[in-house]
DNA sequence: TGTACATCAGTGAACGCGCGTTCACTGATGTAC
DNA sequence: TGTACATCAGTGAACGCGCGTTCACTGATGTAC
C-alpha cells in the first residue's frame, strides 16, 4: 500500500529490511486481511524483490512467525499497562478487557497469532515461561486477588479458564448477533464487561480500552 | 482420497452430486485440513470435472458454507444427545463438554465453521432462530437451572459467556503446554471439565463425550 | 407406445493469476595488511 | 591511508504449481403429443 521512504531514496542496501518486513506485513495485515499476506505482497509492500526476504527468513513460515511474535510482545506491553493502571480488585477485568480490546483493534494480527498458534497446536513458549507474558500477568492477577498460589492445579485451571473466556469473545465481539445487546448497554466497551462478568472469574471494572 | 463407489460404476448423472461433494469435502478435511479444501480437489476427491460443482454452487464459497452448514447440523444433534443423557444439574455443563468434543473431533470442520463465521461477521442465522440449535439450548437450560427468563438480557449474556469459555476451551485445549495438566487430571476429559467448572456458569458433571 | 425436443448435469480443455522458491548475478560494505 | 578481496544483502528473471472460473460441448433424462 503506502510507502513511507520515496524509493528513489532507498540505499541499495537497506538498513534492517528485516524490521520493514515486519512492519510491511503488519500494515497489508490491517489494510488486506489475513488472505493477503504472501511473501510477494510483503516484499511488494517493503519495495523490494521477492528474493530479499530470504535473507532475513527460511520461509514464509518464519516470516509469519516473526509477525505473530510481534503481536504477542504489544498485547504484553497493553496488558501490562492495563493492569497498571487499574485499582486492585479490578485489575483481572481490566486484563480481560485489555485482551479483548487488542483483539478487537488488531483483528487480523490476532488471527495470524492464533492461526500459527493452532498449526503448532502450541502457544509460543515465552507466553508462560515469561514472567510479563499476558498468560503470567493473569496468573500472578489472581493470586494478588485471593487465589491460592500453593494449590498450582487450581490456579493454572482458573487462569485458562479465563483465558479461553477472553479468546472466545474476542472472537466473537463483533458478531452481529451480539449488536442490540450493546446498544442495550451502551456500548461495546459495556458489552465486554457484562460479558466477562458472567464468567465469574472477573470482577467488574470501568476502564478505558 | 478414498471412493465410495468404483469409478466405472457412476453412471454420467451421478444422483446426488450436492451431497457428494459435501461429503467430498469433510473427508478431504478431516484427512489434509482446511488449507487442502479447494473446489478443485473437492470435485478430484468426488471423481467429478472441475467444473461440475459449478451446477450445484455458485462458487467456492457457497460450497463452503454447505460445509459448515452441516457442521452446526451435526453440533446441534450431538448437544442433543448430551443433554438427553445427563441429569437435570449436569445438563449445562454436558452440553459444554460435548461442544468442546465436537471441535475436538472435529477440528477441521470446526475451523471452516468459524471462519465463515468470521469473514461474515456473524453466525449462521438459525443459531439463534432454530429452538434446537446449540444456541438455544444452552439458553434454555440455563433457564431450567434456574435463570429468570424474564430478564433477557441477563440470559443472553449468560448464554453468550458460556459459549465463549466453551469455544476458547474448543480452540485451546489441543495446546502442548497443557498436556502435564491432562495427565494429572487423568485424561483431556478431566481437565474439559475441570476448566468448565472454573468458569462459574457451569457445573460438574461426568458423562461420556 | 414411439418419437421430437427441451432441459439438465455432466466433460475436458483452456484462461489468467499469484504464489513460494531458486538461481546466477551484482552492488555495497567491512577487513587485513 | 590505500588497496585487494571476502562477505553480505540486494536484484530480476525464471521454475513449476494449483487455483477458481468459463466455455463450448455432449450424454442422459423427462415431457408433450
Amino acid at each position: 500500500m503506502s510507502e513511507a521512504k520515496t524509493v528513489e531514496s532507498r540505499p541499495y542496501h537497506h538498513g534492517d529490511l528485516r524490521r520493514a518486513l515486519v512492519d510491511a506485513a503488519r500494515r497489508l495485515l490491517e489494510a488486506e486481511g489475513p488472505s493477503a499476506l504472501s511473501l510477494r505482497a510483503v516484499a511488494r509492500e517493503a519495495g523490494v524483490s521477492p528474493a530479499a526476504p530470504y535473507h532475513h527468513f527460511k520461509d514464509k513460515a518464519e516470516l509469519l512467525d516473526a509477525v505473530a511474535q510481534e503481536g504477542w510482545d504489544i498485547l504484553d506491553t497493553q496488558m501490562m499497562e492495563a493492569k497498571r493502571d487499574a485499582d486492585g480488585p479490578h485489575q483481572l477485568t481490566a486484563l480481560g478487557i485489555a485482551y479483548v480490546c487488542f483483539a478487537r483493534d488488531n483483528p487480523a494480527l490476532y488471527r495470524v497469532m492464533y492461526d500459527a498458534a493452532r498449526d503448532k497446536e502450541m502457544l509460543p513458549d515465552d507466553v508462560q515461561k515469561n514472567e510479563d507474558s499476558a498468560y503470567c500477568q493473569v496468573r500472578n492477577t489472581m493470586i494478588a486477588q485471593g487465589a491460592n498460589p500453593a494449590n498450582e492445579t487450581h490456579l493454572e485451571l482458573a487462569t485458562i479458564a479465563a483465558w479461553c473466556a477472553a479468546h472466545g469473545l474476542a472472537e466473537m465481539a463483533g458478531f452481529k448477533q451480539f449488536e442490540h445487546l450493546k446498544e442495550e448497554l451502551g456500548g461495546e466497551r459495556q458489552f465486554l464487561e457484562a460479558v466477562l462478568e458472567h464468567v465469574g472469574l472477573f470482577t467488574s471494572a470501568h476502564r478505558e480500552c
